[in-house]
DNA sequence: GATATATTTGAGTGATCGTTCAAAAATAAG
DNA sequence: CTTATTTTTGAACGATCACTCAAATATATC
């Protein structure tokens, strides 16, 4: 007894997602949004409530695909050295004009955010410790299968590949770098792999 | 036979480079502006022209002021390397609140700015190109002094040096990481001073 | 087909955006 | 002191901002 969206909500954030991204979250107006999701204004406060809470949707929904690509690529992978030395390479695959030519969402947001934002700042940052904890259970595994030594320290590894990670997805974000950034992808790849003890 | 100006340019630009750093560019309004420089809008244009020229010519003046620092590091510093590996751990030496904990201007530039923007993406990128240059010239003065293989190639090292800056600043912006941060400047300055040749 | 419920529309809200400009104020030179 | 030149002021501009809401529209259920 009543009418249906006429939307897909997840079709709709990732179109959301696609504009926040490119042109940030106050470099995108409410008229951007209502061309690219074609929706009107009273359709997108209804479904979504205010800017900042798509905002802060969309971004969840990056975080959750960019999860399950890293998950995608270790599953594929020997070992899980492997599968992060992959992944690494991966991104280190860029196509200008795509998503893969830009930075990071989370780093993004990280850096438009005034350290006080109780809304989107602590998005970004409980997201960017997400990601994070996924990559110290990736060492961890590599310590229990013997892969690296147990005196190391998974979650200062893992720190450093989040911040290698980050330091890479920027520096595409540059023009005209993309062999640059594959041969940086690999370095850090490389780097990666020679942590397995022999 | 005229007024002179009531401020000193400079002193004006370092305060609005303060505001525009903490903020971005499109995070801050030009009422904002006018409380920090003490101006009034008038005043401001006729000084700056519009705020992207302002935000512009801040952005060249936090570009010149870092790589003072740079120099000034590299000037005291016994070896290329070892001036290079300061310069890391200073970076790491965050202070909570500061504009040490504040991720590098240019790559908050670099991502708030759309692709084609043809003003302050191009200073931007201009601005990173000539730090990774100055990168690369250390290098280079450390092949000169046999301080690591001629072999390698300056330009690929420079790149994975900003790269790890990137990351490491970026990382730096995350509230409550300060001892992480320490860490992890050192992790990189290390792997650079292992670059040398025995 | 009538009813109840949900969604969509789009004109309109007040606030704020970056910017302008004529008038007022200040000062160096004669 | 007068004059010429420059800077400063701040009210006001049109445009755009995020957002609201009453009316129109659509549909599942009976």
């Amino acid at each position: 007894m009543a009418r249906q969206a006429a939307y897909d909500r997840t079709e709709v954030l990732g179109k959301a997602l696609e504009l926040f991204w490119a042109k940030g979250y106050h470099g995108t107006s409410l008229r951007d949004l209502e061309t690219a999701l074609d929706m009107r204004p009273g359709s997108i406060y209804a479904a979504f409530v205010s800017k900042e809470k798509l905002f802060d949707e969309a971004l969840r929904l990056y975080a959750v695909t960019s999860r399950g690509i890293l998950k995608d690529t270790l599953a594929r992978a020997a070992t899980p050295l492997a599968g992060l030395a992959d992944h690494i390479r991966n991104l280190g695959r860029v196509k200008p004009g795509t998503a893969s030519s830009r930075a990071c969402m989370l780093v993004k947001t990280l850096l438009e955010t005034p350290d006080e934002d109780p809304v989107l700042r602590r998005t970004a940052e409980r997201l960017i410790g997400d990601a994070e904890a996924t990559f110290a259970a990736v060492f961890r595994a590599a310590q229990e299968t013997g892969q690296i030594p147990t005196d190391t320290d998974p979650e200062l590894l893992a720190s450093r590949v989040q911040s290698e990670i980050f330091g890479l997805r920027t520096y595409a974000q540059r023009t005209d770098v993309v062999d640059r950034v594959a041969a940086l992808a690999d370095d850090i790849a490389r780097d990666i792999e020679r942590l397995a003890s022999v």
